[in-house]
Parts: structure tokens; C-alpha cells; sequence
DNA sequence: TACCAGGTCCTCG
DNA sequence: CGAGGACATGGT
């Protein structure tokens, strides 16, 4: 597994996949600096959801133009304004009471108290919130929090199975990231924060370049 | 024209 | 549990 990612990082580089304000960092894992930049990646990963990255940029652009990457000017904005700004995101109605939910977790728990909790304490928070499933979580607690959590996604799940490491694409999230952390075996939590992002980042630039499940073939029973 | 994109929730067996 | 549908815009 550890090969897998080497392999990657030697093809295509270090990605700095997580844009702040339209800007990527490669090889910097510094970021997020502040905790605008990350509440910024938050918002981006509830906007993401099932959602072209592109069009996830035009929503944070009008946000931004709104004040509203801001915990009390996002408290104020009613859900159905918020809607319409996020539009170009998609599922807008969802996605907007979901941000909701969000920033009313993030005035009450603080951004610098979650900042000091580790990723288990993390998922579980994150996880009770409606519209916050296993990859919106981990990407929050990776990316985000800077903590060791493994994010698993579609094209990880596609790469794993051209690559022969699974059978099952459809192999329930928990156990595909259980499989892939052990495999990689890291010890080091900063090392583990450090590897993980850059290693889903690659697969995420890889995965783009792969044929899409379904396309020209199907999966034989 | 269809299908896909940095998923999640709900309902029904 | 797992399968199937709903949610919605923009790009190819």
C-alpha cells in the first residue's frame, strides 16, 4: 500500500489538495492557518458533497463575497437566503440546512476547543450532525483539524479495486478505512496527519484519469 | 442526450 | 444490514 503511495507522489507530486480561497499549497501542510481558512474547508466539504469541485467554488466565492465564511454572520443568514447562494453547489435546500446544523455546532463546541480533541471524539461529534456522513467527517477531521484520519472516497474505492487490493467496491467505509490504515501501517501521528492527506489527494488526481465504474463495463456477478 | 461530480438521508424489506 | 430513490447544478 505504502508502494501505491510512493508510486503516486513520484507521478504526480505533492498535490496540497485542500484550495483556500481558490489557492492550492503543495507540499505545504501548514494549512489551515487560521480558523477562518478552517472553517472555509467545513463549509467546502458539506458543499462538496456529490458535487463537482468547480461548482463548489462559485458557492464559496458568493459566500465570501457575503461575509458569510463567519460563524455569527452565517448564524444570521436565514436558510433560505443561504440557499440561494449556494445554488451553484447543488442540493442547495439540503446543503443549506446542513450548514446550518454546522455552524450551529461550531458557536456552541469553538473551534479552538474542537482543535483539542483528538479524531475519535472528533468523528463522533461530527458524525451525530444530520448531513454529515463518514467522508464529510474524516475530510473535516483530516483536513481541516490536521488530525489522523484516513478519508475514503469513490475514486479510492475504484483505484483500490483496478489495483487488486479489493474485490468489493462497494465494501462498507469503516472496513475500507480500517484496511488501508493497517495496511500502511504509519506510526507517527504527525507523520499518519501528513501521509494521509497527501496520499488521498494523489488518489483523488489519479481516480480523475480512471474510467468511471460502469463505463464500458459492468461488474460481472 | 445521458452521465458524472471530492455523499447523505430516508424508506422498505 | 443492503438496496433503491431523492436531492440539483454545471460540465463534457
Amino acid at each position: 500500500m505504502y508502494h501505491l503511495y510512493e508510486n503516486l507522489l513520484s507521478t504526480h507530486g505533492p498535490q496540497g489538495w485542500w484550495p483556500i480561497k481558490g489557492k492550492y499549497y503543495p507540499n505545504d501542510y501548514s494549512i489551515p492557518r487560521t480558523d477562518e481558512e478552517v472553517l472555509e474547508i467545513i463549509i467546502g466539504a458539506i458543499l462538496t458533497q456529490n458535487t463537482a469541485w468547480k461548482n463548489v467554488e462559485k458557492a464559496l466565492d458568493r459566500l465570501y463575497d457575503r461575509k458569510l465564511i463567519d460563524i455569527d454572520n452565517m448564524l444570521k443568514m436565514p436558510e433560505k437566503k443561504l440557499a440561494r447562494l449556494i445554488k451553484p453547489a447543488g442540493y442547495f435546500n439540503q446543503k443549506a440546512k446542513k450548514l446550518k446544523i454546522m455552524i450551529q455546532f461550531l458557536k456552541k463546541e469553538k473551534i479552538t476547543e474542537l482543535k483539542k480533541q483528538n479524531e475519535k471524539e472528533l468523528r463522533q461529534k461530527l458524525l451525530s450532525l444530520w448531513g454529515v456522513g463518514p467522508e464529510t467527517a474524516d475530510s473535516i477531521i483530516l483536513y481541516a483539524f490536521k488530525k489522523p484520519m484516513f478519508v475514503v472516497d469513490v475514486y479510492t474505492r475504484r483505484l483500490l479495486k483496478k489495483e487488486g487490493v479489493i474485490t468489493d467496491e462497494k465494501m462498507p467505509y469503516d472496513a475500507l478505512q480500517k484496511l488501508i490504515t493497517d495496511q500502511l501501517n504509519i506510526q507517527d501521528d504527525n507523520e499518519r496527519v501528513k501521509i494521509y492527506n497527501e496520499f488521498h489527494a494523489l488518489i483523488v488526481a489519479k481516480g480523475k484519469n480512471l474510467t468511471p465504474a460502469g463505463a464500458g463495463r459492468r461488474a460481472t456477478p
